[in-house]
DNA sequence: TTGTGTGCAAAAGCTTTGCATGTTG
DNA sequence: CAACATGCAAAGCTTTTGCACACAA
């Protein structure tokens, strides 16, 4: 047994992680770069959400060389092996998360204070299920937000 | 009994609708322009899905007399009086679809060939409730999308 | 060695803004 | 007639593309 793995289960993560996209990248063909694997740790060692510019502008203040095409490049590969998610929360700003061993979850957003919510409920697996059904689709991802005010942020843009 | 009410639907639809907006305007001391209640009718002509461009150059080829600027600036009011939903499919780009006397319903989209389906499911509610109730938050909307493939679409893009 | 990936900068696409003019209240 | 809305064009922001060079296979 490798006890590093138990010893630092972020990392452990990470190597995860980068075994999944050394593999895909793969069997896809397309090649190992370092400016990929540099773009993923970046992304696992981030929490909550976040925007192409500001992977970016982070990537470049810790003197990676890098490049936005780069990084709009390999987040749409990220995205394609699910190890990156794609959201959406209105604006008209894409922003991801990392997806691995990250638990399936939606968004709650409050409208006045942008704050973002996670959470779960089990109900929206059984609307996948049942939709994919009576339209004989195959449903292979989702995404719901609920937007409103949280009553705790009085209002403060 | 006002007769081409029955006769006549749709337009009795747009008659309950412009009086809606003609409210919300006077609630919020914006000003009833011809341009405003234009793109309105306009919108709920339509069926399905647009973009701020599309509704735009739809005008135009009427000879309407409206810019961008106004387009954007009254789908914005629009979206804030509930006459018109804003969706986003993932793409970078906002869509629209009017929203009054139209059945709340969710959507389901094939990422092979882009066909979205309309759904509606009861227990999206029973998520907002719970949700609300556990996080102290008043949900005003949501934005559920399920993506996938449709069976019958045979991958063409 | 060969062709894909990269950095850089320019271009593209959607949306917003500034300014002078027009129009509503 | 005063303030706000509009048209037009320019600017702004996010994302994509073109090109020459670098480098993984």
């Amino acid at each position: 047994m490798n006890s590093s793995v138990e010893k630092n289960p972020e990392n452990s993560v990470f190597t995860t992680v980068k075994e999944i996209f050394t593999v895909f990248l793969e069997e896809n063909q397309y090649r190992k770069t370092p400016e990929r694997f540099a773009i993923l740790r970046e992304i696992y060692n981030r929490n909550d959400h976040f925007d192409a510019e500001a992977l970016y502008v982070h990537m470049k203040n810790q003197n990676y060389r890098v490049s936005r095409a780069t990084v709009y490049n390999t987040l749409e590969i990220l995205v394609d092996c699910d190890l990156v998610k794609k959201l959406q929360f209105g604006k008209n700003l894409t922003q991801y998360e990392k997806s691995y061993a990250y638990k399936q979850h939606d968004h709650l957003i409050c409208e006045d204070c942008n704050k973002v919510i996670e959470f779960c409920d089990p109900r929206i697996q059984q609307i996948k299920d049942i939709v994919s059904e009576v339209f004989d689709f195959e449903v292979t991802h989702h995404s719901l937000n609920l937007y409103g005010n949280c009553k705790s942020c009085e209002g403060k843009k």
